[in-house]
DNA sequence: TGCTAATGAGGGGTAAATAG
DNA sequence: CTATTTACCCCTCATTAGCA
């Protein structure tokens, strides 16, 4: 409500008469509105209201876009009621192509970061450090998972050669996936794009390997 | 503010201090309100009114109001459907021409905005995300039928030419997108798109090839 | 009535939360 | 940190139902 600020997830922030959201610094900085009802979270619950707040940085009007699609998307999704019985959680960062192909560089180098680098890697995307760290958390996980049934797959096609190209996953990974590469658009984007092309198989979600 | 209902086009609701808002039964069950600022409201009752929010699937929690079914057309009444079962289906947002003009412009440009797109949409429009998000939704589905349908009136009148493939309106085409075609095949498999996909059945549905 | 909003089930990817 | 689970977001496909 005052600055504009996008806070990412985890900031803390306090919320005046219900509806008015402020960031600690602006909190901080305004005497006049520390009483009455607020409450501080850790990681906002709601936030509704189109809010059409511009970020004027971290913006190169210069433009290289690589990647198809646009990106910037600041704002975060408008979706109301909070419950309060369940357990909701804040809204989920969305990491934007340009974030994800540094961290995804990152990771290439080293998958488990020290933390002087995850502090880097925070500075250069914007992104909150926690969220770095689980991202790399996540990843991590994920190339296990990957590598597993990629042995898996691949024990059982052993007879074919290398398989070319895998199942195309219909998930939806627009604006935000592939990196470099792929300059072919069909009307909806990339959605079948590459991705982790090189690894056979990718697993439904649910694999349970375990006997 | 209060019950946080999730209010469907062409509801009444009331604006208080200029950002609260109040659905209809609300304003009028709360003589408090009625003068000058709710700020009393706060307490929000939360949810207790309304009984749909508790959705365990991730489906966002329309209201989805119940009645028995057809006949109804009451007002809305919220709350004490705990009996049930109605459909109502709150009234049908109507697109008008201007607006269905902005986003075929938008769709021809990119039929899977991302969410920075749809926000804006929304504010140029003024219609609400998630309308856009469901035009959006139901128009790829349209073009899709619309395309298979070509694809196979073409293959009708043009097997003697090219057996073996097909180029459905204006040559290049996906690939990717067309389910039919996606040889699938791998092992495990469980996708339920399979099922009629490539089946010459004749539309039940009307479709239309208008622009 | 036909076109098309709106629903709802089913599924994928993955950020975040939790258990160990 | 790893492993597992949750929850959120978005998509498709099939259906239902509102309105011009």
């Amino acid at each position: 409500m005052v600055c504009n600020k996008q806070l990412s997830t985890g900031e803390e922030l306090y919320i005046i008469d219900e509806n008015k959201f402020v960031c600690k610094e602006d909190y901080l900085n305004s005497p006049s509105v520390k009483e009455g009802s607020l409450n501080s979270v850790s990681s906002c619950t709601d936030r509704s209201l189109s809010p059409d707040l511009q970020d004027p940085l971290q913006d190169d009007p210069k433009e290289t876009d690589n990647s198809t699609s646009s990106d910037k998307e600041t704002t975060n999704n408008e979706n109301e009621e909070q419950n309060s019985g369940t357990k909701r959680r804040g809204p989920r960062t969305t990491i934007k192509a340009k974030q994800l192909e540094t961290l995804k560089a990152a990771f290439a180098a080293t998958p488990k970061p020290t933390r002087h680098i995850r502090e880097q890697l925070a500075q250069e995307t914007g992104l909150n450090m926690r969220v770095i760290q689980v991202w790399f958390q996540n990843r991590r996980s994920k190339e296990r998972r990957m590598k597993q049934l990629s042995a898996l797959g691949a024990r059982r096609h052993a007879f074919f050669r290398s398989p070319r190209r895998m199942r195309p996953l219909g998930g939806r990974l627009d604006e935000s996936e592939m990196l470099g590469s792929t300059p072919y658009t069909y009307y909806g984007g990339k959605q079948r794009s590459v991705k982790f092309s090189l690894l056979p198989v990718p697993a439904p979600r649910s694999l349970e390997c375990s006997p």
